[in-house]
DNA sequence: CTTTGACGGAACCAACAGTTTCGGCAATAA
DNA sequence: TTATTGCCGAAACTGTTGGTTCCGTCAAAG
């Protein structure tokens, strides 16, 4: 997924890869998406639309899937701060909102990912990986304010992230209903209710 | 969606239906889906399967989500009872468990009608209309527990909804873990807790 | 027996994912 | 400058899919 450096003998000759075509590969495959027709975007319609080769895309991304994942997580993985203020309410408060505004504005690429992924093992891949990362930052998020008493010592957290990024996705794919601000606060006053201190 | 009576002036004259057509098709479509390769279903290897002309499906359903989606509400609305026991955590618990024991054997079909919902507009609104059927159940409920002060008064019922659904989906389509009787327990009690008596 | 209409078979089309071939051109090492 | 490496576009190609169309057959009813 990442393009790492690879570590070779020899400096690398010949002519260098043009940024610019991986710009408009990524862009025009985020914009089609979010175009009117955006359920249905094939190689060949982002290949015209970045006035590029199917072949120059099928030299660095190997399938639609890792095209829409690249595109998506290079737009989503900005800016989501994860806040430690000490409390959970705000904390939780602040992550969600800071992450329902980011999906909202990502949400046609997700939409045209899920699409994908539900059909393509490799694309499922990539997906579940990007996932379990965000379940991870929350997780960590929520474990501070189990370990400071601010959750029900019995709490189930893996059931507690379900039910977090449940409300999103379904919003996001199924009732396409927004994620506001208000949702987030919402969400994590009913979540993150205070405990029995330990 | 539902195979309407026409009312016709004259009664019907010629070959009439073959039943065990529809039942093969069905049968098959979801069967197929939940082999080992059920992420892509053709109308090609449906007709197969069911020894079927193509020309004979598209007589009958308009598209392939249409023969996926009519296979999923068959089997998924025939036993979902709506409980009504006078408590809303028991009536909570078994609607979920109910609901969960369902979605759990359909679930590949579920799965692969959602592939299809996020390409096909027709779909989509098919889909549509069975998920809010299935909202306004729960949504009943919930009701009644809230009537009877068994919620908060205040509580933001689509958002309890969304929560609940939300869980079910995301698991279903994304992380891929069980929905099992106990998750059905513990949901129902992280969302209906007790609130304030009006 | 005639009409209506369901059905199978097969050819057909357009769109799509993905591959391959070719020829040109840009960057680097020599 | 020159040879080499390798990026890039154009276009043809394969195989699969959803969906349509035509034809011949066969079953049900008047």
């Amino acid at each position: 997924m990442s393009p790492r450096e690879p570590v070779e003998a020899r400096p690398h000759t010949g002519r260098r890869r043009n940024p610019a075509v991986r710009r408009a590969v990524l862009d025009c495959a985020a914009d089609l998406l979010a175009g009117p027709d955006g359920m249905a975007v094939s190689i060949d319609a982002i290949a015209r639309a970045a006035g590029v080769s199917k072949h120059t895309i099928y030299r660095w991304w190997p399938s639609k899937g890792a095209v829409l994942l690249e595109a998506m997580i290079e737009r989503a993985q900005q800016e989501v701060t994860i806040p430690d203020t000490g409390a959970l309410a705000t904390d939780l408060e602040a992550f969600l909102a800071d992450t329902f505004r980011a999906v909202e504005q990502v949400a046609h690429l997700l939409r045209g990912l899920m699409a994908e992924a539900l059909r393509d093992t490799a694309a499922a891949e990539g997906m579940r990986e990007f996932i379990a990362a965000r379940r991870d930052e929350l997780r960590g998020l929520l474990v501070r304010g189990l370990a400071r008493g601010e959750l029900p010592a019995e709490t189930d957290l893996e059931l507690t992230i379900d039910q977090i990024y449940g409300l999103m996705w379904y919003r996001l794919l199924i009732v396409r209903s927004p994620l506001t601000t208000e949702t987030a606060v919402h969400l994590s006053r009913t979540v993150a209710r205070p405990g029995t201190p330990p």
